[in-house]
DNA sequence: CACATGTTTCTTATGTATAAAAAACGGGGG
DNA sequence: CCCCCGTTTTTTATACATAAGAAACATGTG
């Protein structure tokens, strides 16, 4: 019953594996590649299996040789290695985001799961997880709600990320010189220059770029409840912007702008500073999402 | 496979319901009963079903009458009328927080499920759900690792309860005079006052006493993210002190005294005494938490 | 004896089944 | 036509089943 994404997704990995051996050499202990592929040995077993039947490697007693380079076609698409939970959240995420789905509408478990082609356990799994983003509320012996992607909604997830935001931004004004921090803080503003200088070609890289810097500035003190409340701005992003490419470009070139002021002003260490720029990014941040949801 | 949890607390409810009536009266509609039970009418009528099967009411056409006063032991038992769902979680904290569970134990579902005797289904629901209070993570494929009830986990908790909470607390200094919430807070005061005026009798009521006092601090400004907080906030506590009786009377007359200077200091609209009172009932707080935890 | 591979056992991910509860439907009386 | 009650349909809460994956155990080889 259940799916075999793990294994597909190793098979995948593992044929860039052997892509860096060259014709004859041993392959590495099922150990090894347990560690290389973030899998079971069980699966490691089950790959080189795979691999065996296909001709692309044999294996003599205690011992694994590679016999043919794997053609890229071997590949299992994409859709295959995703656990059947995690499309369930893409699945979810466009019906809310794209399709109808107006505040105040019911969710039902059981159509939803007749609409994804999916067993209601799993509907019901994802709901519970997905409850702590706000979007949805529960009642009893009965279905749930849609809160709705809401003005309101923007509004109270800002209203916090700005109390987190800040209080990371200004602890590195204390930040002693010798800190690690400054070195990654110095390879983000890197990271960012090189995004600018393609950023016509680029311009979809910076969502993620985006969320990694934010989560650095974070962690200068960590705390679980900051972490997990990312995870909820992450998820908003990602899949609204998904959705909503009005703009993409220059959205993004604007907010990376923002971001290496901010990084200027870090490094400033003049707390005013800091927070004038950190607030202004998010409001700016606010604004855009706010504008593009309507 | 379900369990009739609904219909049973439904009965105990009707029970007392019915004891407000005189014998040979007339019943209420069904639709009446339903929103008075907070029920479906099916599970009315289950109810009504079980109360004539007893001969406590008679069903004539379109007609039920009072027959008989039900008495007491009529009544399921308490165990009786929580969800297993409820029943989980209850155990779940017991696990954790009185028996073993040291950091980094790792959780089982199967094992968990076995224990508690109920599907592994439920269990994993269960986890999921509770995810969200930062006790616990998943690994991909494998089970959850507690993190532990630590005194880091307690200064995480405080370090955010501080945040939303002062924020709330400044607000009061701008709310006007006219504002319903000053009845709220004036009424808040006066239960606080009725506590403590029978604090060694009745000092066990302060723990729901304090949510409701930090909730309605909370509602000045309602936002979705500080109220689910709360609710993490209060399982926390409810939880912990169930299991920690220790030094229970003077704590709560502490906090209750906290409380009061609060008040006052809201209704003062001073915002650097609002800001005094309100950290410093805080740090009180966190103190003694860390000091349960040990 | 350290490490690699082969084998067995246990757990998780996901589907299916079903009683309980909710919701929808329908007829009848005031 | 609105409300009440009887009936039917749909959905949820919970149990159980099973293939995939992880972990534990066993055996072999240099």
């Amino acid at each position: 019953m259940r799916t075999d994404t793990t294994f597909k997704r190793a098979f995948n990995d593992m044929i860039d594996i052997l892509r860096t051996l060259d014709l004859g050499e041993e392959l590495p202990s099922e150990n090894a590649l347990r560690t290389q592929l973030g899998v079971s040995r069980t699966t490691v077993r089950k790959v080189l299996a795979g691999m065996s039947a296909r001709g692309i490697i044999t294996s003599e007693a205690h011992k694994r040789i590679m016999r043919e380079q794997p053609r890229q076609i071997e590949r299992y698409p994409k859709e295959e290695t995703l656990a059947i939970s995690e499309q369930v959240e893409t699945n979810f995420m466009e019906w809310m985001l794209r399709d109808n789905a107006c505040p105040g509408t019911e969710i039902n478990e059981a159509e939803l799961a007749r609409r994804f082609g999916v067993a209601t356990t799993i509907v019901r799994e994802f709901l519970n997880r997905f409850q702590r983003y706000g979007l949805i509320e529960k009642r009893q012996n009965a279905g749930w709600v849609f809160k709705g992607f809401t003005a309101s909604f923007a509004l109270e997830l800002f209203e916090i990320r700005e109390m987190f935001e800040m209080r990371s931004a200004r602890l590195f004004a204390t930040l002693p010189d010798g800190s690690p921090v400054w070195k990654q803080v110095s390879a983000m503003r890197t990271a960012h220059l090189e995004l600018l200088a393609d950023i016509d070609a680029r311009f979809q890289d910076f969502s993620e770029l985006d969320s990694r810097f934010h989560r650095l500035i974070a962690a200068v003190a960590p705390n679980r409840f900051i972490e997990s409340f990312q995870d909820v701005i992450a998820i908003v992003f990602h899949y609204h912007y998904q959705w909503n490419k009005r703009d993409e470009r220059t959205r993004n070139e604007v907010a990376i702008r923002e971001h290496l002021a901010l990084i200027d002003a870090l490094e400033s260490r003049n707390i005013s500073l800091i927070d004038r720029t950190c607030r202004s990014h998010l409001t700016s941040a606010r604004e855009t999402l706010l504008r593009s949801i309507v």
